[in-house]
DNA sequence: TTAAAAGTTGACGGACCGTCACCTTTCTGA
DNA sequence: TCAGAAAGGTGACGGTCCGTCAACTTTTAA
């Protein structure tokens, strides 16, 4: 005899409807744009792919950019926690970086490997060009982290700001031509900025101020 | 007396009145955009800013879009002739990168110093997260530059694509947050990426492949 | 059992879109 | 110089999408 575990159960009927409704929208929004791509795409066309009323839209979202911005917030929060693993077992600057980089070019390989192709605009983090507070905070968090490894070194006298901006900056446009690439070699792409990123701090740290 | 020099003269009244109508509207788009921000304009916004009726817009631009790739296009044309003079005059690597970096970071100050403040999206090069053709081509110049200055020293086995993603997400991100300093120091930003990048490449040129 | 609350529905007024028939201005060449 | 042709400006119009809201249905809770 099931307790209080199963959704079906601890929510009410409401609650499940609203619940499923939001999901609706969300994937009928994400196929709509996968078909036609965002900017074509209108709110019509997203409840269409439901069989909610028009109206019903605007109980969940004010526009077709909320909609967007809750999509790629689902990237963020399915990205967060690798950051936060890469955070918790990084030794130094270059494993940092290593499992950061690689992280997250084998995290944009797999959502838009496939997901994308066509004119879709990138849903991940990555070119998702529409910066949402909730990409702010993943830059804020990589800066933080940053700020602890080199630290930890001794490294901490630098412009921490753009050492954070140019790693991001390295990341987002790497991305871009990654993606494009094929077969998809998000170990390369890796490997590349690490290399770039690292020499480039180091040598940063060493010159005069 | 005058030749045929000036434009009152040597061009039709036809002529004057397009070109004159061509740049109300951009004049009137630049405005727009500064006081909503680009999202919120419309079409009809802009127009309205001028003394022309809505039809005769589109005699000249097809949509809100395309104004702004006009736009972004004068950037970018007062741009590329800067980045002529930095190839011409660029004698290895490290001089060509601090050149390539203090143009496009001076350029964007003076373009965004003043100009954008208040919500309006980048204008200039940066940030026009919209990728026109024209934006494109700029990134491909650099692209063949890097890679003839970057074969004199020897250095042509890399991965030219990633190098100059990177090169370029640097100086993207890296703009967008000089952008948001007081006082403006391009010269700042142009150290440090011009340093950055620089160990970054030689590194991975000595790095085995 | 039933009244209140929550949520859905789709029709509606309003805004902006892009077009086009009409009109004014400029150009051309005789 | 002038008349017919060409270019281009005009704004009203039908169409689409927007966001709202009164009426309705379903769920909740007492």
């Amino acid at each position: 005899m099931t307790v209080t575990a199963d959704p079906e159960i601890r929510l009410g009927k409401r609650a499940r409807a609203k619940e499923a409704n939001r999901k609706a929208i969300l994937d009928a929004a994400r196929t709509v744009f996968a078909r036609i791509g965002y900017e074509a795409a209108n709110i019509r066309d997203i409840i269409r792919e439901t069989d909610l009323a028009s109206g019903t839209f605007y109980n969940y979202f004010k526009s077709k950019e909320e909609v967007f911005e809750a999509l790629a917030n689902d990237s963020v929060a399915r990205f967060r926690p690798m950051l936060q693993k890469v955070r918790e077992e990084a030794k130094d600057l270059e494993s940092y970086l290593h499992a950061a980089y690689g992280a997250y070019f084998h995290f944009l390989a797999e959502e838009n490997g496939d997901a994308i192709e066509n004119g879709m605009p990138h849903m991940s983090l990555i070119g998702v060009r529409i910066d949402t507070p909730d990409m702010q905070s993943i830059s804020d968090e990589i800066r933080a982290d940053l700020e602890i490894v080199m630290e930890k070194i001794g490294l901490d006298h630098l412009d921490m700001e753009y050492v954070t901006a140019a790693a991001i900056g390295i990341a987002r446009e790497m991305g871009d031509h990654m993606l494009k690439r094929r077969p998809l070699d998000p170990t390369e792409a890796t490997e590349f900025a690490r290399k770039l990123m690292l020499a480039g701090i180091e040598t940063l740290a060493k010159s005069p101020r």
